[in-house]
DNA sequence: TGCTTTCCATACCGATCGATATAGTGAGTT
DNA sequence: AACTCACTATATCGATCGGTATGGAAAGCA
């Protein structure tokens, strides 16, 4: 079998849009309106192309979604790989809200959260793509709270607390920052959201 | 004008069915699908009604979940306003906290918030009941920044803490622990959520 | 130039969406 | 018993959903 990543001639009519550039297209319609929110007809007018090239391109709705969700991952959630190796427990958390919080100060990019937005609600149809998400989440918080645990190995965290439960915390206020973002809440409140949780972050 | 709060002498033939009871059922069909997610195949089979009598009894969609809206704030949200009459601020964190917690122990109710799933993810039509969602939330956001400040006034936060970004932290808090019981995390590591949540609440 | 291949554009598919028109049925009032 | 009115059941409305069939246009290779 030969390799296909890259064609090795491409034959044919070539491609006459970008194919990068359409997917963040549709990553910004699916982020803004969810998976079952973003129709096929938004989709196509937003990424500037038909329905034809978007099935010939992309497969269908869903794994066009799939892709967009990697885009996203790739490209929005970096920091958060960043923030795991920072030295102490408290710069990690540190790190990961005003990750977040700068997210949101984007003028161009939807407010929320594209994970959150399209974990919750779902018709029955949608069930695979929540899966999914909620998937991809938890590999996320499984590096968390393991970064968490050798914090407590190097002392890092106060005895009382509980790694896993500290992650999971963390991981709810943020969360919950994003949902607030989704509501509309100013970057400035969002950003005494931040202070105060930074405040009263155990120290030892 | 009379008065059509109750109607004085119910003419012709009486409804077949328990209003309250269809409302009940349609609510937990909004609250496991949200708004756009629930159709009215779905919620008419959930209420053991058809779509006529839906629309005789409750107008259209929209208002059918404005009414179980009111239902959920009623029956499902009643501990938040016996939270803010607790006599200092930790209290009312721990019960507001542990109130979201033991909501999420129903084996009946669909996990996670029928607000914080409706305001999410929305198609452009829906975006009315969004603002409707954002703007309950918001009074009871409200009322509880007063109730720090409250707090602050009587001494009872630490100095450097700030009334509102503590408000808007906790409500984070709470929503997304909210989020992950809708993805589907265990009661079990909500509590250690919770627990660890109010042991990093700040104490003068 | 001729051929292949993939492109784009249009129109359309069955299914489902929210919402109703129509007609028949039945309980309460007179 | 006759009448009235709102109920129920069925069938259907136009619009939109995700997904495609069809046909002409255009770029690359021989």
């Amino acid at each position: 079998m030969e390799s296909n990543v890259t064609a090795a001639v491409p034959r044919g009519r070539p491609r006459e849009f970008d194919a990068q550039e359409a997917l963040a297209a549709a990553l910004r319609v699916f982020w803004l309106r969810g998976y079952e929110g973003a129709s096929l007809t938004e989709l196509t007018e937003a990424m500037g192309i038909t329905r034809p090239s978007l099935y010939a391109c992309y497969g269908n709705k869903e794994s066009l979604f799939r892709k967009a969700l990697d885009l996203y991952e790739q490209e929005k959630l970096a920091y958060m790989g960043a923030a795991l190796n920072a030295p102490t427990a408290r710069e990690v958390a540190e790190r990961l809200l005003h990750g977040a919080l700068e997210m949101q100060r984007s003028t161009s990019d939807p407010r929320g959260c594209l994970g959150v937005i399209s974990s919750l609600a779902c018709g029955a149809e949608a069930e695979s793509i929540k899966a999914e998400v909620i998937a991809r989440r938890a590999s996320s918080e499984a590096a968390l709270i393991q970064r968490f645990e050798r914090a407590r190995d190097e002392g890092d965290l106060p005895d009382h607390v509980d790694p896993a439960g500290l992650a999971r915390y963390l991981g709810a206020v943020i969360q919950g920052m994003l949902v607030q973002a989704s509501s509309g809440v100013s970057c400035k409140d969002l950003s005494k959201l931040v202070d105060t949780a930074m405040m009263v972050w155990p120290s030892r």
